[in-house]
RNA sequence: GGAGGCGUCGCCUAGUCCGGUCGAUGGCGCCCGCCUGCUAAGCGGGUUGGGGUCUUAAAGCCCCUCGGGGGUUCAAAUCCCCCCGCCUCCGCCA
């Protein structure tokens, strides 16, 4: 959600950002006129609240037909009250309509334009040559079932499309790279967190995931619950309605959890392998701090998923993603792409957004200062997503016979430093 | 799932039976001041959050806020209904 001050102060800078992300931005001028509205509204009520309350009190201690005329106007007012009340809260809730539809503004050196537009900031590591090396490499698909590491058949068999058994030494990967994770977010100075998966539909729509990305959600109709699809939902709703200690922040949370994702509108998509799935395991990194300092979080954020990529030793490159790809609350992402040699391009491993005050204002998280309170900003960022980098770690590192080696941080857990097809 | 209890402006708490003087009591904590070799104690004052209006800004004024929503009433923390959360006991169950 947008500040109003802003909205009334500078809509221009909000119908650029609207227009750079391909949105409408006439929603801008909607909004400023319900705004209007509400105003006028709330001012009518106002004004007619008070006189009811201050002839209420005349009313407690006159007598006789004092009280009598007194009553007879006040029965009057009530019903207006009434009446006025409610279109207030029309205009109240015509405006908060139009808010929500509004998307956060976009940071100025982001770059204009749609999927394809993003500009690459960094290249790490270099794609192994496997014309040189003499083989050709085998997709993740086929290592998994040769190595006993990932079951897509039986995934489907038992629950459809999209999922999918890690098995064996697939089921090990994902030990060591949650431990790995959640130590180095340990280290960095985050509280790591299990967290909910089920929510409630206000931290669902306070994260932002309801608009636009509301099809990619499942619910569960006969709850009202939603199956978050990543723990930003859960860690970002965590400190929802309060009101934090502007000494104590930054707070940063390392989030543990299960994401779920519908993937409407992506059939014929990444159909073979585990790339994009129902679900799947997931570290998030989450910072909730000032906003004079969320670019500066930002730019940490990406350096901490991309320390934690280098252990790994894949390579992978960063892209500063384009305003018309951003998420309705972000309003700069960095998303890290690993090197997939199958397909011959880089894919997303990892994603950061700065959502600035957008989701705090929706959530009602404030911080303390001084006298005053204001919202916070939230940022966002994956450790790692747990499928696609095991894609990315045996398709990078396999060898001519089909075994995998391992990287070094991952080899206790594994309990070895090669996994070897079964 | 069943029965009962509870939810008040950071924390604790009075008020709810019997509607108006609650524009919410007191304590703790915190902030400011006085006193004071220093500290503590003591004394005085302040201390929910949101919105509207006016203004360069502040102050002021007004409205909302007693878990949430609805109802009754001229008037609701207080009466009625629904919902949510917490606690205790019973049942069931990893």
């Amino acid at each position: 959600m947008l500040d109003l001050k802003v909205l009334r102060d500078d809509p221009d800078a909000v119908r650029r950002s609207q227009t750079a992300r391909g949105e409408d931005p006439s929603l801008v001028d909607a909004a400023l006129a319900a705004d209007e509205q509400r105003r006028t509204a709330i001012a009518g009520y106002e004004l007619l609240r008070a006189e009811q309350k201050s002839l209420g009190k005349q009313v407690a201690s006159a007598q006789g037909g004092e009280k009598q005329a007194l009553l007879a106007r006040t029965k009057e007012l009530s019903g207006q009250v009434k009446l006025a009340e409610a279109s207030a809260r029309e205009a109240e809730e015509a405006l908060s309509g139009v808010q929500l539809q509004l998307s956060n503004v976009v940071e100025p050196d982001a770059p204009i334009g749609g999927e394809e537009d993003f500009t690459v900031l960094d290249h790490v590591g270099t794609p192994r040559d496997f014309a040189a090396e003499g083989f050709e490499p085998r997709d993740h698909v086929d290592l998994g079932k040769l190595l006993g590491a990932i079951d897509v058949e039986r995934g489907a068999k038992v629950s459809g499309a999209r999922f999918f058994y890690l098995t064996g030494p697939g089921a090990l990967l994902e030990l060591a790279l949650i431990n790995l994770a959640v130590q180095q977010a340990v280290a960095a100075g985050f509280t790591p967190m299990v967290t909910p998966v089920l929510v409630k539909p206000p931290a669902m729509e306070g994260t932002g995931f309801l608009g636009q990305a509301a099809e990619n959600v499942f619910h569960l109709e006969q709850d009202d619950f939603y199956l978050v699809g990543t723990s930003e939902v859960s860690l970002a709703a965590y400190h929802s309605d309060e009101i934090l200690d502007a000494s104590a922040l930054p707070l940063r949370y390392a989030g543990i959890s299960t994401c779920f994702r519908r993937e409407a509108g992506t059939y014929g998509k990444d159909t073979r392998g585990i790339i994009r799935v129902h679900q799947f395991d997931k570290i998030e990194m989450f910072t909730f701090c000032k906003p004079e300092e969320a670019v500066a979080e930002h730019q940490r954020l990406l350096a901490w998923e991309k320390q934690f990529l280098d252990q790994l030793e894949l390579p992978y490159r960063v892209i500063d993603v384009a305003t018309g790809d951003l998420g309705s609350s972000a309003a700069r992402k960095f998303d890290i792409e690993a090197w997939i040699p199958t397909q011959g391009k880089y894919r997303e491993v990892t994603s950061t957004s700065n959502c600035t005050e957008f989701q705090a204002r929706r959530l009602g998280i404030r911080m303390r200062h001084g006298d005053r309170t204001s919202p916070v900003a939230t940022l966002n960022g994956t450790l790692v997503a747990i499928p696609r980098v095991i894609v990315a770690i045996l398709e990078n590192h396999q060898r001519p016979d089909g075994s995998v080696r391992v990287p070094a941080p991952l080899q206790a857990t594994l309990g070895t430093d090669v996994i070897q097809p079964r």
